[in-house]
RNA sequence: GGCCAGGUAGCUCAGUUGGUACGAGCGACCGACUGAAAAUCGGUAGGUCGGCGGUUCGACCCCGCCCCUGGCCA
């Protein structure tokens, strides 16, 4: 069967890339596929912008909603969930379209990464072991058991020591903490990368922060926070969701969980850019004229400018 | 109007008994990144120490006046 193209809208967040996904779903017949990590999660909703369902344009979204906040979402895991449904839609001669600002989330799923597997007791383990001696001794572990690793791991980050041994000691060999090459998992990949100015981003960010307490994000908040919010670990970090916690906890005021919302939102944007910026296969797409919607779709044409599928002569073209 | 406290990095504040500001946290900018990634961690840039005068070899630190902020008194 020849394969269907991929198509994948990055960009940091609130620079447009929901509706460019609908307008390129649309316009080729695909389904949408998210790869935010925040997303997965049910309930939360207004403040992770996730897109109504009536807004949805009667094209099928997947990866939405398949976590309750309670658990915790992991690469790896959604890894496997999203090729899964890669495989189908292309089995039914659907494109993917994905979306979503999670970086790694994205790059997982498209291009060639392995995940050398987990396990809950070595890992509670070893954070134990973080806690009480600290992550600088534990560094000394790892340059003791794997020195290559040790030598790209800061000895300040904890975190990333804690997996380093855990791979470790559960594969027997070596921890490779580099990030793999750019070679995607698929043929007939496009990533398109949504530009925007800092200036109007930084704008977009604050009116839709406002957006979502106008919608009510506070209550939806307070409402996941009986859900037990707050002692979930990965959901309780989520931007805006944080900040909101903290003022119903009386330790920020509700303006200035506003205001630390906008603020980590943009430092947020930031450092998606920086994963973004130096993958070069990303083809930007610019606001104004031509819009992005026909930028995308040129370059879906026009095989020049899209490298990754002209590079693949079973790939049909689009449109 | 008087008294007291305070005016030091974009913000909140340390600090120097007079000898080139050790500054810190946050923010900003840049970067790393393989099972929490909207996480975790690193680097860099920012200051004529409220203004003007004086004392001194030398003042952000002493003196005088002025301006500003907060509190108390009238």
């Amino acid at each position: 069967m020849t394969p269907v193209p991929i198509v994948a809208v990055v960009g940091p967040t609130a620079a447009g890339k929901t509706s460019l996904s609908l307008d390129i779903a649309e316009a080729v017949g695909g389904e949408i596929v998210n790869t935010d990590s925040m997303q997965v999660y049910r309930g939360m909703d207004i403040g992770t912008a996730k897109l109504p369902v009536e807004e949805r344009r009667g094209i099928p979204h997947h990866l939405l909603d398949i976590l309750s906040i309670q658990e915790s979402a992991t690469v790896a895991e959604f890894q496997q969930r999203a090729r899964e449904v890669i495989e189908d839609c292309r089995a039914r001669g659907v494109t993917p379209v994905l979306v979503g600002g999670s970086a790694l989330y994205t790059r997982a799923v498209l291009d060639e990464f392995e995940f050398p597997g987990t396990d809950p007791d070595v890992r509670a383990r070893l954070e134990d072991t973080l806690a009480e001696v600290g992550a600088l001794r534990l560094h000394q572990e790892l340059a003791a058991k794997d020195p290559v690793a040790a030598q790209r791991i800061i000895p300040s980050n904890g975190r990333r020591i804690v997996r380093a041994l855990e791979v470790i000691e559960i594969t027997g060999g070596l921890f490779s903490a580099v990030l793999p090459s750019l070679t995607y998992h698929y043929d007939g990949v496009l990533q398109v990368g949504v530009d925007i100015p800092r200036e109007v981003l930084d704008e977009r960010i604050e009116q839709r922060v406002q957006h979502m307490w106008d919608e009510g994000f506070v209550d939806e908040v307070r409402a996941l926070e009986r859900l037990g919010l707050r002692e979930a670990r990965t959901a309780s970090a989520a931007l805006g969701y944080q900040q909101v916690l903290g003022f119903l906890a009386n330790e920020l005021s509700e303006t200035g969980a506003q205001t630390g919302t906008v603020q980590a939102t943009r430092r947020f944007a930031r450092k998606q850019q920086g994963w973004y910026r130096k993958d070069p296969r990303i083809l930007w797409v610019g606001w104004g004229d031509p819009t992005p919607h026909d930028q995308v779709l040129a370059a879906l044409r026009d095989t020049s400018r899209a490298p990754e599928i002209v590079a693949d002569p079973n790939v049909p073209p689009l449109l």
